[in-house]
DNA sequence: TATGAATGAGACTTCATTCAT
DNA sequence: TATGAATGAAGTCTCATTCAT
């Protein structure tokens, strides 16, 4: 249902009503529940069938090359194109529309803004390599931000792993050369 | 309120109810009102300390050094060491409780695992050096997705740009040495 | 919930919404549910109390005898006494307020005629013993009704042992006098 | 329409659908409405049906005979051959499938064993002949509750009477003999 | 005559918030 | 200051009935 995600893009998941959905894609609720059992069934569907369409999209394109450093390239390749063409599954997943997600967006706004200062200062005095600020900010962050989620919930490493795990990561796409550590 | 963010922890946003909150902090949920005007300014207020606590716990930490590289470590450093010791607040945010957030942890397991299928392969074949798989996985993940939540708002970088900026970021990363741009 | 049992029996149970209920009790829809957690539970324990209570009102008034006959007799007297302060809730069950307990009551009533007919002729020719003609025909007609609802379920008598059993029951309770079985 | 009345004997008035019922009939629910206009309609006519044809059943059987007695037991014979060879109608009336029916069972159930319990009492004392004493406990309340149910809607006689009136049908039931009232 | 997708009124239930005590 | 019973708007879902094909 195209109409489904307009309105699930333009008010976000716990914003949408379902008989905003339904209005929106001319029908009556009723109608809505023979296509969705649930209304949680058509964001479920939704984002699936997103997420199998991207990762179909990644693998075909990654099929093509064998090395895994043109993997990595036609991976982001495909992932940034598929997202320009699908703005509007992206927004539903990332947008506005409760007070959960325009907070966590604020914060993290925080943060890359933060970080973006930090880039600034070492891109001006030398230490870093020249870089669109804002993308490296919000890589940065959403970074460890993920990293972090994942880390809470189990015991493998320690913070200081961690931190020099991320650190290194950061480094190394910021520095401009790398110690030749395999010559 | 302590006893909040436990609940909130548990239960998510979504999945606390203000009688619940009320009943674990031992007070009328009458008296909750007496502290916050509303359930959302509680949220705000926790999530905003927090946020405040580790932007300054990360400030105080980068006060101490200069190079951007030490600023970078520190950083991270206090980051995760915050994280530790907070882990309700990071489980507020990042946890379950709802459909949504549990379908897009889903999503994001998917991409994190496909990203570390590749990443061990890059190892193994030599191509990219050793490094803790899950951590970087979910590293590259968190990376493309914050990065593409900030992109598709704005109009300022082609997706051709935003690729290589975030290949050339990763590969960096996992690369054994990298190009010597400035010798 | 006194003013529960005034719509129930006006309406009886499909015809009673939750907001007529709590308008009937002048209180909120939701203070209802602070009550009972559903529309089933506030029947059920109306029916459940009642059921109870009459159960002990008879069980006492049969503790102060001990001859079965007498048994029987102040339980009867105790039943209608019950049902004639009772008369609302005996209504909730046997009420109106539905095509399937209107139908119900119609086509009893079509036997029940039918059966007062029968019984009339009975008296007037002499067969039958006098007796108080639409009690004794209503009495017929449930007696049936009950007896097959648990008969169908069932496979313990034969229609021919049922209606042996039947009729004996119904003939004694109409006959002048009895074949002397114990002199 | 045969297939209605399956339907309608496992899940009930409430529990059946139009669309299980078309179902069921392998017809299409707009096909169902070409021959009932409402669902109500189908269910009366079942009822009604039934009800005719069990009418006209006893009528003709009792044409045979013409002493009261006989008619009596040519009734009852033919209604639980009736019963025997419809159980689905039966089932429908009586049957389960919505917390009302449901919980009026077992109320009901409660009283039959409670009346089973008097009348093996009474038998096992010599007060009552021996009976069948399912059978009779059933009749027992049946015979009350449609009464009761008679009873309560109008003025005509005192709870007294009533309770009297039934007592004596009940004992002359159950006795071994009768007073000779009528020598 | 047969169909079944579409409809939408209306039912139940939840829960943030208020306010009299 | 503390309380928690009361509220009712609002949301999800059901299902008898219609009507264009």
């Amino acid at each position: 249902m195209q109409a489904a995600k307009k309105v699930l893009a333009e008010k976000g998941y716990y914003g949408s009503k379902i008989v905003d959905i339904a209005q929106a894609a001319d029908i009556g609720v009723g109608t809505f529940y023979l296509y969705f059992p649930t209304k949680d069934a058509l964001f479920l569907e939704l984002v699936e069938d997103t997420a199998r369409l991207l990762k179909n999209a990644i693998d075909t394109a990654r099929a093509a090359v064998t090395d895994p450093v043109d993997k990595l390239r036609v991976a982001n390749q495909t992932f940034f194109h598929f997202a320009e063409t699908n703005r509007e599954l992206f927004k539903i997943v990332f947008g506005h529309g409760n007070t959960f997600n325009e907070l966590l967006r604020q914060v993290y706004a925080l943060f890359v803004a933060d970080a973006a200062e930090r880039v600034h200062e070492g891109i001006t005095c030398g230490a870093f390599r020249p870089v669109p600020i804002p993308v490296i900010a919000n890589a940065l962050v959403g970074m460890s931000a993920q990293v972090v989620s994942w880390w809470i919930e189990q015991e493998e490493f320690s913070a200081e792993e961690m931190a020099e795990t991320m650190t290194a990561m950061a480094l190394r796409g910021l520095a401009h050369t790398l110690p030749l550590s395999k010559p």
